[in-house]
DNA sequence: TGATATGTTATCTT
DNA sequence: CAAGATAACATATC
């Protein structure tokens, strides 16, 4: 699922390909996937393209924006020219030992943006929760402002913290994931960051000692650095893939998610799998307090 | 085949 | 009323 790290290298990507293309047509495949009218915005070019927590957001020449939310299997993909032919969905993704040669439309495919170049942006989302929205930059400043602070910005303080911490029994990990509390972290980087902080993901985020609250820090800005690096994950039934197609590695340096059954590579404890929040939460029981 | 997985939001419950 | 818990969304996989 795309959290912070993966949108962060799509956008990256997105940046160097699609800054001062203009938008030629835009098809939609499924209503649900594209909110506004693609008039709007059919003409201008692309001035930038960044992100805010999971948000991409697309700046075009006429004060509006294209917001995209991949949600859990949703990918943005950079398409060549007559590059039509419908690919199996394996191929270039999860599972697949080479990327896809020629990127084109699969039945995944939710929405198409074409560009002047002939150039195209594929929006593919198996499990159709993810959107395209294009606001104005009243409706931008609105929805940015509900976000937390970004975790690598410098916003991200122990006292901040330690204020929000205080404030809530919930237990650590939800609180990670909370968007409105810190932007950009979901189920597979709260779960290896509490391991890299050697915190149990149950506890109160109100128990959490000083000491222990800057190691949480230190261990998210490590954490989220090395995955960026390493340009996301992809990990098992994921949908991610770089917008060249392309996965990303940081599955291989995982510590806990999905390692449920293996031992600890810190203390030869066994990983453990619990539910919290209707979603797994995998920890070393040992060395996780 | 029915349970499971998954991020966010809407909607319940306490 | 607010915080916390849970259902809903869509679909593939096991």
């Amino acid at each position: 699922m795309p959290e912070l790290p993966e949108v962060e290298t799509i956008v990256n990507y997105l940046s160097t390909k699609l800054v001062g293309k203009k938008i030629k047509a835009i098809k939609v495949f499924k209503p649900k996937s594209f909110i506004g009218q693609p008039r709007d915005v059919i003409g201008r070019k692309i001035l930038s393209v960044e992100r805010r927590a999971k948000l991409i957001i697309i700046q075009l020449s006429n004060g509006k924006y294209l917001l995209v939310h991949l949600k859990m299997s949703g990918q943005l993909l950079i398409s060549p020219p007559r590059c039509t032919a419908p690919q199996p969905f394996g191929a270039g993704q999860a599972g697949a030992t080479s990327p896809r040669r020629c990127l084109g439309p699969t039945k995944y495919t939710r929405v198409i943006i074409e560009f002047d170049d002939k150039t195209r942006l594929l929006f593919n989302d198996l499990r159709i929760f993810g959107w395209i929205k294009i606001v104005n930059s009243e409706k931008l400043k609105v929805e940015s402002l509900k976000f937390g602070p970004e975790p690598l910005g410098k916003e991200l303080t122990e006292e901040y913290l330690q204020k929000v911490f205080a404030k809530t029994k919930k237990p650590i990990k939800l609180v990670l994931m909370d968007q409105e509390k810190l932007a950009g972290i979901g189920n597979i980087y709260s779960n290896e960051i509490l391991f890299a902080a050697k915190i149990n993901p149950l506890k109160p985020a109100d128990q959490l000692k000083d000491q222990e609250i800057k190691v949480l820090r230190d261990s998210i800005i490590k954490i989220l650095l090395k995955a960026i690096k390493y340009k996301g994950s992809s990990a098992a039934d994921e949908q991610y893939v770089q917008a060249n197609g392309q996965k990303g590695s940081f599955q291989n340096h995982f510590s806990v998610y999905q390692k449920e059954g293996e031992k600890c590579r810190k203390c030869r404890g066994i990983i453990k799998r619990s539910k919290l929040g209707g979603r797994s939460s995998f920890y070393c029981e040992k060395c996780q307090f």
